[in-house]
Parts: structure tokens; C-alpha cells; sequence
DNA sequence: TTCACAGATATTGTCGTATTTTATGTTTTC
DNA sequence: GAAAACATAAAATACGACAATATCTGTGAA
């Protein structure tokens, strides 16, 4: 195991990585408990790391609203309501462990105003370079095997590039948080006939959007969506 | 200066919390630019630091995707596409230091879609607590002298109250991203008479979400945010 | 009994050094 | 002559000891 994560987020290589990985964990999973105090001695046991590695760890954890470190009180979770819950680190761990299917509704809906919206921005601000970008990732999907990792690369990118063509860096931000998102529902449904039957929808958002009409972009991908929830209930 | 944060993100104390902040301004900024390698030891004389703190500091931001460290080649930061552009403390840095227009835009443009959204959702599952967090934000508003400190933070917990109501995690994770704008906001305009003017809105709202309307409460938030872009650009 | 002050103590914060890793240049062999 | 194995060195990484400091506790006087 190397220790470097797969996709955008913290590249946390080696000893100290690992521990940044197993103790993001441990909080998402309510393993350590917010407000609880965190015995820094005993994770030095445990995982057999010095302070410094340790400290090292809790200030990245600290970074993403998880922990808080006071002098003489101790270093406690802290409450939910201020971990930075759009971190791509964080919802990996959240995703990898726990109330799955809750936090993927939530992702959903987050989804079906995001992309909405982003089609409609990248109707009016798309480049001759985004609409390449868009239309090699159709193709890319459309030459795939639909079962294969290449298709839902293929996927992914096309998503990525969507926002991309917004030119609204804020919302190209979210993209990282949407890919997650599909990488986890992905590997949940595994049925790859999906990718196939949703090849004319995601044609349609880029015809809309080469055209270059905002509220077209935005009904085509509202129905991309749709069609996407309906797939996975159908599966279940 | 404590070097202790206003707001939500991260509470970096002492003297670690004043480089994470320094180094990340100046990433942001583009006094660092993308690509460059960072000459740990002259940072270290710079600050007058150990390689510890230095260390980490880097950490931090390396857990906000602004710099990344390969033993044997060095710390760089990396490629704008990697940063955490969601992350609380990476907006402020932003806000604080740059092209503070266009970002301001982007920001009003992220509002745009997710507040109406938000007030969707609201007025679908908000309960009792939620309406009486509301309806107290919004009788503070009134009460509160406009120009008054007391009536900015009764806007910004007004939507932070409506984002909450919306019952998804992740929504309430962007009222601290859209807090950051509006604070910046309204210390650019500087005018308190615009939250007087607000005020039926906000109540529409509030009405809307409480009647259990979604339809209607996503209208009065457009309604919101449309006179709210009107009242800064008539100051201007 | 209550309040205030001062010292003890436990915990985080900081430092300088040793170690590990790995890109790069060099040599050796086929 | 090319490719692969190997040595080198430069940089991040890890370590243990020491310093700083906020909180708690105990004592004294009002």
C-alpha cells in the first residue's frame, strides 16, 4: 500500500498519511465521538509513531474542522457542525464507512442543482476547447466497453468537464465532491448496461449546450439526472 | 494579533496558525505561484521557525491541496485545479487578498442556485426548532439598529438557519462558505440601510418555508437574492 | 464561608538531530 | 551501444528531549 489516495484529495504519503487516513476515520465513523477527548499517548502506543508524526496528523485533521487541540485542556473532536463536510478527504472517509445510503441521497440532491446549473452557465460561457473536451468524453464513454473502468473514467471526465465549461472555478470545485459521489454509487450498482442507456441523455446536454441555450442545458441535464435515479432504484 | 480565526475554519493558534496563514495568503495571492518549489530553509530564517512548525504548517495546507511535498525534489505548490477553492480558510485568504470582483461574482452566482434550492428543501422538512430559529434571526434583524454590527450577524445566522432548515449536511457545509461571502460583502459596501430595505424579503421567506410551499419559497429566495443583487449595484 | 492569589501539574507546543526515501547520475554487463 | 543494476546525495520524514502555558488546587485572609 502505498498511501496516496486515488483522486484529487490529500496526498498523504507514507508513516504519517496512513494515520491522518485511520484516525479520519475513526471521527466520521463516530468512533471518536465529538467532544470527546483524544489520548495522544495512547495512539503513540498504538500505532507506534512518535509525537511528532502524531501532531502532524492532528494539525491536517484540525485543517478540516475535525479536532482542536488546546493547550493544557487536551485535543477533543470537535462538533459536527463545524467539520468542513465539502472536503473530498472527509466524505471519502464518510462514504467508506458508515449511513452510506443516507449521505448519497444528500449528495443526489446536491447534484441535481449543481449540474443544473452549471450546464446552464457552461450554454453561455462554453470555448471551442470546452466543447472538445466535452464531446472526446462522449465519444470515450460511447467507444468503452459500458462495464469497463474506462467507461466510467469516460463518465467522470465528461461531469468534470461540464462544470469545467462553467468557468466558474467555485462550482469546477464541486466537481471533485460530484466524482466521488459517482465513483461510490459506481462501484455500489456495478451495472455497467447503465452507461449505455444514458449515452443519448448526455449527447443531448452537449447539443444543448453547443448551441449555446442556457434553458435547454438546464431541462437536459434536470432529465440526466433524472433518468440517472431512476436507473439506480431499478437496480435496487 | 492572536492569530485565533473569526469563524468557523481553522483555529490555528500561536505562532503555527501565523505562517499556515502568512504561506497560504501568499499561495493564494500568487506571490507563491503554481509549480514553484518552496525553499523550506530560507522560510525557516524568514519566520524564525524550527523545521517542525514549518513542517507543520505545510501540513495544513497541504491538507487544503495548495502545496504538495515529494521527498528528494521538494515542496511545491501545486496546480490551482488541486485546491480546495470550498475550503473556508482558502476563500478567505482569497477574499482577503486579490481580485476580490470576480470572486465576489462567482460567489453571488453559487448563491444563486444553492439558496433557492435550500429554501426548496425548507420548507419540505423544516420542524418547529427550525421556523423558531428563523423567525428569531429575522426579529433580531428588525430590533437591530441596520447599520449595527448585531443586525449583519443577524442576516448571516438567518441564512445559515435556512440552510440548516434544508436538512442536508452538505447544504449547511456551504452556509459557512456563503457567511464568508456576505460578510465580505457588506464590509465592501459598508451600507446598513440596504438591511432595512431587506427585510420583507427575508420575512417572505420566512413564510413561504412555514406555509411547507417549496415552490413559492425558492420564488421569495430568487426574490431575495435579485433585490440583493440590485441594492449593490446601485451603491456602485 | 467565600473569594483571591499563587504555585503545582499535566498537556500541548517547539526545537535540533538522526534516519529514510528516492530521483538522478554512474557503472557494468550483455 | 543500450539497458539494467547500483551507488550517491539531496530532500523530506521521523525522533526524543525540552519549553511554554493554561487550568486546577490548595492555602490564606477577609
Amino acid at each position: 500500500m502505498s498511501g496516496a489516495w486515488v483522486n484529487g484529495g490529500y496526498a498523504g504519503r507514507g508513516l504519517h498519511g496512513q494515520v491522518v487516513n485511520e484516525l479520519g476515520s475513526r471521527i466520521v465513523a463516530g468512533r471518536l465521538k465529538p467532544g470527546e477527548s483524544i489520548d495522544l499517548v495512547a495512539l503513540e502506543a498504538e500505532f507506534d509513531i512518535s509525537r511528532t508524526v502524531l501532531r502532524e496528523a492532528l494539525k491536517v485533521l484540525a485543517a478540516k474542522g475535525l479536532v482542536d487541540a488546546r493547550q493544557k485542556r487536551g485535543t477533543f473532536v470537535r462538533p459536527r457542525t463545524d467539520w468542513q463536510l465539502l472536503d473530498v478527504d472527509v466524505l471519502r472517509w464518510r462514504l467508506a464507512s458508515q449511513s452510506t445510503g443516507e449521505l448519497l441521497n444528500q449528495l443526489a440532491e446536491v447534484r441535481s442543482f449543481v449540474e443544473p446549473a452549471g450546464a446552464r452557465l457552461a450554454a453561455l460561457r462554453r470555448d471551442d476547447d470546452d466543447l472538445a473536451a466535452l464531446t472526446a468524453a462522449l465519444d470515450a464513454m460511447a467507444a468503452a466497453d459500458p462495464a469497463s473502468p474506462e467507461a466510467v473514467e469516460a463518465d467522470l471526465r465528461f461531469h468534470r468537464q461540464l462544470l469545467a465549461a462553467s468557468h466558474n472555478e467555485l462550482l469546477v470545485s464541486m466537481a471533485a465532491m460530484i466524482e466521488v459521489a459517482l465513483a461510490a454509487r459506481d462501484s455500489l450498482v456495478h451495472a455497467g448496461n447503465v452507461v449505455r442507456d444514458a449515452l443519448p441523455a448526455h449527447r443531448a446536454v452537449v447539443e444543448t449546450i453547443s448551441a449555446g441555450d442556457p434553458e435547454a442545458a438546464e431541462l437536459a441535464m434536470r432529465a440526466l439526472l433524472a433518468q440517472a435515479v431512476e436507473d439506480v432504484e431499478s437496480v435496487r
